[in-house]
DNA sequence: CGTCTTGGTAAGTCATAACTTACGGTAAGT
DNA sequence: ACTTACCGTAAGTTATGACTTACCAAGACG
């Protein structure tokens, strides 16, 4: 599984999705993300563990608490890989456009 | 669920993924993208289905066949969702850099 | 028309991931 | 030392999603 993978694979769900918008206003404590959201604060610690693994967040102690924040390199990977995705992707859209005008004819009902 | 929550988890799916990547190379009907992966042809049904529904791909008829290939419009849409949390969540960061000096001392070990 | 190819869908299986409660370690305060 | 707050992790539960086989409709061709 590359690392791409198990960034895709950590925004897949929808609560941690919603961590990684909460974490846009700047860093917060576990119990602070927890308190935001209709599930126990375990569940919290599990969804931010996958996100740290994914390098989406970092985490850092205070104390007896532990601030979690978005792991701006990590953003930044991803965010390169969806660039090239999208330009390989676009780039195969095109060419298929510019295919000859009986591949347009087809789709003329 | 936000039209966004749909595509990411779309995204979620390995498999769907590589689906995604294949079409990048152009339409391909769904035996031909079935026989490329080690899972049932019903299966990349389903995940078809799942990125048909999330504007991730588009299908024509041809003949007996059925021509998937990438929404370029949908994928547009999420390049944008992703671009703006992008921006976002870089302005966090810059926010966060630019606080006071002492939150700087205390990252210095 | 009969036959073959293609592929959507129904129904079933089961591994796993998102959830829970319980436990205990660490930090901080008294 | 004791207490409180915070939070990671273990262990258990269960809903769900990724998989399967079976069925059948649509299209193409002889």
């Amino acid at each position: 599984m590359t690392y791409q993978d198990v960034s895709f694979a950590a925004l897949g769900d929808p609560t941690r999705r919603q961590i990684l918008l909460l974490l846009r206003k700047g860093p917060a404590p576990v119990g602070t993300i927890a308190g935001r959201f209709p599930v126990s604060r375990p569940a919290i610690s599990q969804h931010l563990k996958v996100l740290k693994d994914a390098h989406l967040v970092v985490v850092r102690p205070a104390g007896t608490r532990r601030l979690y924040e978005l792991d701006s390199r990590g953003l930044a990977a991803l965010r390169t890989f969806f660039e090239q995705f999208w330009t390989d992707a676009l780039q195969a859209f095109k060419t298929e456009v510019e295919r000859p005008t009986q591949a347009r004819r087809r789709r003329t009902p």
